[in-house]
DNA sequence: CGGGGAAGTTACCACGGGTAAGAAACTGCC
DNA sequence: GGCAGTTTCTTACCCGTGGTAACTTCCCCG
């Protein structure tokens, strides 16, 4: 086959369908490779070059997951859930206590250290005022963890009103904490998450002094 | 002048160095007209925007600010001026009390919520991992607050090696809120100000509990 | 057997950051 | 006074990136 071809173009592929059925790339494929270009190449990835490492061309990408704005939401949920993993191993059913709450800030760290890149690529970028594209992976943490955090002052006959704002801070808290450990090295995410345990604790189960 | 000048190019305007002698623009005046850009069009605004804003061209940035990520830091400077302007203000040299913090915190997000789109331009963006860009609004409040911090851990006789941790902590903190707050107008500065302080306030005292 | 829709690919557009090359005006020197 | 060299701008361009339109091929169903 192919010596009555006459052409300019060689016969290495012919565009329109290919031949061998349905191309079977899943919207997780496409993530998949994305995460692997972010991991390899940094949080710079670009959507050719994910969609090259995915084996298709870029509208597959397009087709898949949406803009560049959802594939950032996408793989955001994929890093919260994996933080989520992490925590709850650390914590691991023991009840609520300092200790816990510094392997929680902890847990969280080292899994940012882990999906650096990933973490850059999710939390970084856009400008774009419509999104506000850094409250992405934010708000993924800030919803369980504010209701978490309601439930249990409701439980323990405190405030429960101040559950958004103590979300929202504590997980910028975790976010730029995370930004500096990735950025120094010599920071021990141990100690780091230890120190911040010690800042929030007291202020977290409600603490009283007369000032 | 002019007629015999046989031109496919119309007068208007015609390359090279201008009539009026050397261009009198600073560095200042573009960085005003930076901030009048993005306070008119939004975060996303580009440097040829700013540029005509300026009435010079692209070049004329570059020589005056460097590039965009030097454009960011030098608007993050004036940023973070302002908010330790407005801070300082708030405090008006009464003590360190759970009151004054909350205050410090209020200053700064009602700075943020005034310079909205300041704050989404000088924090957002780049994905650039030399530069790690959202560190680059962080560290200009991050060390005199680590240093303050320190400091005044040592007078009260406190563990100072914290200071690092927290100033990052306390400033993500903040940020996150800043962000969350200017997209929810429903949110009030001074009652998330107050709740935050609540929450940072008894840890930062040393409050100590054996647990 | 043929037409329509599904599923891809190519090729393109717009736009933003950044820079190279060229043009006018000043400067100083003989 | 003329003329090279320098300064200081402007024009015009390059390139990468997100995003899309148009076209091509294949399959299925009547």
């Amino acid at each position: 086959m192919g010596q009555n071809v006459a052409v300019t173009r060689p016969l290495t592929r012919r565009p329109g369908r290919p031949l061998g059925g349905q191309l079977d790339v899943s919207r997780d494929v496409v993530l998949d490779a994305a995460e692997r270009v972010i991991a390899r190449d940094g949080a710079t990835a670009s959507i050719d070059a994910i969609a090259a490492e995915a084996g298709v061309t870029k509208p597959i990408v397009y087709d898949r997951v949406g803009s560049r704005a959802d594939l950032a939401t996408a793989l955001a949920e994929r890093l919260s859930d994996r933080m989520a993993v992490a925590a709850r191993a650390a914590l691991d059913g023991r009840g609520f206590t300092r200790l816990s709450l510094a392997s929680f800030i902890e847990a969280n760290l080292r899994t940012v250290i882990e999906h650096r890149d990933l973490f850059l690529y999710v939390t970084g970028g856009s400008t774009d005022q419509t999104s506000l594209g850094r409250l992405v992976l934010a708000e993924q943490s800030v919803i369980p963890l504010s209701m978490a955090l309601k439930n249990w002052r409701q439980r323990a006959v405190l405030d429960p009103s101040v559950s958004d704002s103590w979300a929202y801070g504590m997980v910028g808290m975790l976010q730029m904490a995370s930004l500096w450990v990735i950025g120094s090295p010599s920071a021990d995410p141990r100690v780091v998450a230890d120190q911040l345990a010690e800042l929030l604790w007291y202020g977290l189960v409600g603490e009283r002094r007369t000032d």
